[in-house]
DNA sequence: AGTCATTTGCCTGCATTGTAGGACAAATAC
DNA sequence: GTATTTGTCCTACAATGCAGGCAAATGACT
């Protein structure tokens, strides 16, 4: 498989569910984001996201018990596929490797 | 201003403008691009992306003047806006946050 | 039982970005 | 003057980003 082509939005929302672990669903995930980025976005926003990471074959989705708790509607867990991985990681050392050297001269401005 | 929301594109050439410097127009900059990421952009595609970056404010650009060289076209160079680069520090320090921890819980697999 | 609030998922639509291909411009070489 | 080289821009379409509102499922209250 090609290593798809991620954008800004879909490799912060794999993040955020690498960092959140096995019972990442919508809501932690939205936590997640908020609390690393301070980006509020909508679920909505999220959900789509989700959807079409998965279409793309970089998530897999279950979903789990109905909960026996006060809003309890089923929920979806998703978890980032290998080839994700990947492709995550070498977004990220593309982004070092343009960021190499940056750094020292920026520094002296702003 | 407040800061604009930044494409994965669009970041990546706002930094290989930073890398080529004073002298930053629009063949140098796919090259950098080329070289720190693998990717080979269309000119074209270029072309649109530093207009809107433009547009939103992150670049200012200037014509040069016509060179006396073989296809000696003036040529358009690019700096990036002090607002551009906040923006693009921030959303570096937000990855690297998201990043932050994972690496290890990575490598393992994989 | 019948509402009601609560938690979560999902659909629909529009805005913004990503991307290519080719037209067009200006200059040199012959 | 026509071919070649180096560059810029225009047009069009695909992919992503984003939100608002509706639907489903459950416990709580009366």
């Amino acid at each position: 498989m090609t290593e798809p082509y991620l954008g800004e939005f879909e490799q912060t929302v794999l993040l955020a569910i690498l960092r959140v672990g096995d019972d990442a669903y919508a809501i932690p995930i939205l936590d997640q984001i908020h609390e690393h980025t301070g980006r509020r976005v909508a679920r909505g926003a999220l959900y789509t996201a989700l959807d079409r990471l998965e279409a793309k074959g970089c998530l897999r989705s279950r979903v789990g018990e109905p909960l026996a708790e006060r809003g309890g509607r089923a929920r979806r867990y998703y978890t980032v596929t290998p080839g994700a991985l990947r492709a995550l990681k070498q977004a990220r050392a593309s982004l070092l490797r343009l960021w190499r050297g940056l750094e020292a001269r920026l520094d002296s401005k702003s």
